[in-house]
DNA sequence: CTATATAATTGTATTATACAACTGTATAGA
DNA sequence: TCTATACAGTTGTATAATACAATTATATAG
């Protein structure tokens, strides 16, 4: 393997890493969901459901973390609890419909933003880079 | 533009950053370099010397925030200040010995980290991911 | 000379995280 | 059936990386 290419995807995703973080996050932007407010959501809207347990596994967070993140997102009525049967230490969370439209909106918002970064950009080469992040995330999953 | 792939974008690239911000940040590991460091001192030895207001300049972040990360670097004797002439507020910044052999341990050690995420990928794939990482990252630079 | 601009630092707040302690509930073993 | 242990979730506290505002010392323009 080229080390050459390593290094550059290295450096790379530090670069892209760093800059993100800091315009995504300490830039306040008031009205957009945060990036962790955004990630549950979207997984909540794909399976249907979550406990603060399983969205600790999914994302290898402390549940802690969850814990208030999710409590945020009920306070503002995106998410909604409901009571598990036989096990009342536990529940489970729901997108509301408010839930489902804020996270529309933002995908939307955040879809849009990165379409115009790829201005210029071939439709193969979004499509090569489409493939390659995914396939990257998924090695980062693993390991 | 394929509006599929370009959320899939989209969605990889907030999975990428949360999941390497969690694993990069939080988790301690004491003995290497955190992105802000690593960063500072590969820019730095690519132009030889900095500001804090150049750095500021080139990082887009607040100066306090590169004034605070180049003091600590300059305390574990990774970064050396000398006087500007003519202007005794400014002084720039040069990487020591330790600050250069302590940079190059920190790129080997990421870029094996990289290597092997990378397991498995064709030498073109790799070779593509680099190119198109690159050029991503120019355009969230420029705009 | 004096007013203003600039380089860097320091004070304070915020966000996202971790780890540890705690509360309440479930379950397994005596 | 008790009791010990495990488990789901919450709360307390600490840390890192950032921003913005105030401050200090120096430079420069009028």
């Amino acid at each position: 393997m080229d080390p050459h290419a390593v290094e550059t995807i290295e450096m790379e995703l530090a670069h892209l890493i760093r800059r993100l973080i800091a315009e995504t996050t300490y830039r306040k932007s008031g009205d957009s969901l945060d990036r962790a407010a955004y990630l549950l959501l979207d997984h909540i809207a794909g399976s249907g459901w979550a406990s603060v347990k399983t969205l600790a596994e999914e994302f290898r967070l402390d549940s802690s973390t969850i814990s208030r993140q999710t409590a945020a997102l009920e306070k503002k009525g995106h998410l909604a609890r409901r009571p598990v049967e036989n096990d009342r230490r536990a529940y489970t969370l729901e997108l509301t419909e408010l839930g489902r439209l804020e996270l529309e909106r933002n995908k939307q918002m955040r879809t849009e933003r990165v379409g115009e970064l790829l201005e210029g950009w071939t439709a193969q080469e979004v499509e090569q880079f489409s493939r390659l992040l995914q396939k990257f995330g998924e090695s980062v999953s693993e390991g």
